[in-house]
DNA sequence: CGATACAATGTATCTCGTACGGTATTGGAG
DNA sequence: CTCCAATACCGTACGAGATACATTGTATCG
């Protein structure tokens, strides 16, 4: 049951379990000086640009000087995942509503300010301590407010969820993509209209007439967003308010 | 504005916009069957299988014989999500909101039995013609029931996350995930629970305690989906009164 | 002060994607 | 019927990038 099997050995690093032993040369770097630099070689040229060897120049050591502190490249970057996710929100005395709000637009807003996150993180559950901190943080404003823990679980994944979708449309908006369409939504849009016919995609079809997909960057930024976490958190609520009569 | 720009190669060919020229060897291949090839592999030996020299072998042609098809490789992934899709529920009869479950059921189904999609699919805006049909089943049923395209677009994608969600949980449950923990899902809460301290992390100890994270996949797998899903639909719910009423 | 463990290096290797040039095939034009 | 141009496919070669291995240097312990 508790096998207390050994844990990856990044994990354990991302927790600050370092190795006991003291001997031999000091090591000249920590998980999170590399994480550091290949976040910052991430945000400027994309994930494309995390190599080895750049993250490695960057540090000023050679390439192989990393593998004493990832045993591989996904290593580095489960490692960067944890280190540019920022601390969530304080609960301080908000509602769990108020909360979870803002907690899902910060989920939001990190994602979308490094984009490579949504190549990287969804794949992967969370193992660090902010991400853990962040689930945490969710699971207790829920709970507090009377649902299982299983029904808090559940209703973080689907927040989780929304925030990566939003983050996800707002990066493609803004074009920021690796090339996602020929060029932004608005090449997007064109392209649609090349291909759809009234017939075989009339929905589609009227979406595209009706503009509803050239919608400016602002528009995803705010009161889309707002839109749809209302319908989240109303159904919520809902579910609360049947846990507390029930 | 209608600029007509040149289609992606892909696009044109996922579409059936074959070149029309007609002269020398006839053309040995065809998109589809190269898309479906990697799709075997794929579901065989993961996305890491998905070789261009692999895909080749299997179609007994050279490896360099697929580039008249596509231009790259990620235009051969391109066209194996959309190749990999079914086409969507048929709307009968159903109301929207029946409909709405049943086409967000179906994505998670799919895409958790193409694991690989979940690594693929989610960044790139959908261009083929099943994705697209995916797209406008659910507009046309949305808009049907009053509301406007820009609604329907954002509710249409949020649906979408959560059917993504819901597949990579499923499948990090079922363990078949690229090594995602340790072993399953067990492995997973058995490693949370090293790391996690009550201090830090009260919430997340006490939904560990509850067993909230060795869910069964049979849970994942329904009760749970549907009780996110009845979240968001009852959102929608609401909207749509609140429009015909307003 | 010497032995030892360990960080960092440099080089070698292996896997892949893809560019290039060649060769064969086919439909159309003379 | 013959030749030509367009084109599918092949073989080889190159380059990028991750990682294994053997080596070198250094800081702590006995």
């Amino acid at each position: 049951m508790e096998a207390e099997r050994e844990l990856p050995t990044v994990v354990a690093r991302m927790w600050g379990r370092e190795p006991a032993s003291r001997r031999g040369p000091r090591p000249g770097l920590t998980l999170g000086r590399i994480a550091d630099a290949a976040i910052v070689i991430a945000d400027a040229e994309g994930l494309a640009g995390v190599r080895m060897s750049s993250v490695a120049a960057r540090l000023g050591v050679s390439t192989m000087a990393l593998y004493g502190y990832v045993e591989s490249k996904d290593d580095l970057l489960a490692a960067m995942v944890d280190t540019a996710a920022p601390d969530p929100p304080e609960p301080g005395d908000l509602s769990w509503r108020a909360y979870l709000a803002a907690w899902t637009r910060a989920h939001r807003d990190f994602l979308a300010s490094h984009p490579w996150l949504l190549e990287v993180a969804p794949l992967t559950p969370p193992v660090g301590p902010r991400a853990l901190r962040w689930l945490d943080r969710s699971l207790t404003m829920l709970t507090g407010a009377g649902l299982a823990a299983a029904e808090a679980v559940n209703i973080t994944t689907t927040l989780s969820a929304y925030a990566v979708s939003a983050a996800t449309l707002a990066v493609a908006m803004s074009g920021t993509v690796d090339e996602a369409g020929p060029e932004g939504p608005a090449g997007y849009a064109a392209m649609l209209s090349q291909l759809v016919d009234a017939d075989g995609y009339p929905g589609l079809a009227a979406a595209l007439e009706s503009g509803a997909f050239g919608a400016a960057p602002e528009w995803v930024e705010d009161a889309d967003f707002v839109f749809g976490l209302t319908l989240l958190l109303d159904g919520v609520e809902a579910l609360i308010t049947r846990r507390k009569e029930g």
